[in-house]
DNA sequence: CTTTGTGCAAATTCTTTGCACCAAA
DNA sequence: TTTGGTGCAAAGAATTTGCACAAAG
């Protein structure tokens, strides 16, 4: 799908910009943070700012068409990818991966007396394979 | 237990300032950011700077005495308790609870090629009752 | 003594805000 | 033409750093 309609369905109205950066989240699933997303993009949008950046991310958040990881203390990240699944960062490099083959059930959301629960977010840490290797 | 002999288990050196905080910690479960922290001890400490309460809750974050929690985006909070159990944050007043009455398996380290899992953090937001009766 | 902790001020970093200009319907 | 989006500069907030003094063993 173009991905000016997939802006439409959350009630979003495209423009070059935010155009670009869902571009960006959906082929580059690295979860980036709002230097990486700008710093990527600017060569090729001379005019780009990072308050856009950082506009464009807080209204696709409020739509619910991207997530903002709380994974990393330091930087807000953010992910295109709004289906079930977790995070691991790996305290070492600091890189942040996808676990897709989890259970589902650990995504359900709990029924609790009092809470009204909307979004669920399971994160892992520790070390990943390649830092493992090093030491 | 005496806090400086808690302290001690996790190899943490007591002092005035970190006694008082792991005290408070242990003594107000409310995920206090920093801030809350410091405005809490400082009357008691009329010496003590922030810069103090950054120094012992990262030594204290490094040690494994206590959690960083990334549930809220604007400010780090901390909690004492590190046994499993979940989060859950309210979108509309920020409180942050416990969830205590979920199922262990939640908490499972899944074994998976490549990552080696130290912690897991569950996070729920929506809504919470109190703030549900008042719309 | 010697090592480690504390606390002030300054610096850094991340994010938001105010406002003027630009673009699209 | 009118509404909403963009982008600059400045402000604001959270955290870290450098360094001198204090405390503890």
């Amino acid at each position: 799908m173009q991905i000016h309609h997939y802006l439409k369905q959350f009630d979003i109205k495209p423009s070059v910009q935010r155009t670009a950066v869902m571009d960006y989240l959906m082929s580059y699933k690295t979860h980036p943070t709002i230097d990486e997303i700008y710093s990527y993009l600017s060569p090729f949008m001379p005019t780009l700012s990072k308050t856009t950046i950082y506009n464009t991310l807080n209204l696709f958040v409020e739509k619910g068409a991207v997530l903002q990881l709380a994974i990393d203390e330091k930087n807000a990240r953010y992910d295109a990818d709004i289906s079930n699944h977790a995070h691991f960062k790996c305290k070492n490099c600091g890189k942040v991966y996808d676990l897709f083959d989890l259970k589902q059930e650990l995504f359900a959301k709990p029924m609790l007396e009092g809470f009204d629960i909307h979004t669920v977010e399971l994160s892992y840490s520790g070390i990943c394979g390649s830092c493992k290797g090093m030491n």
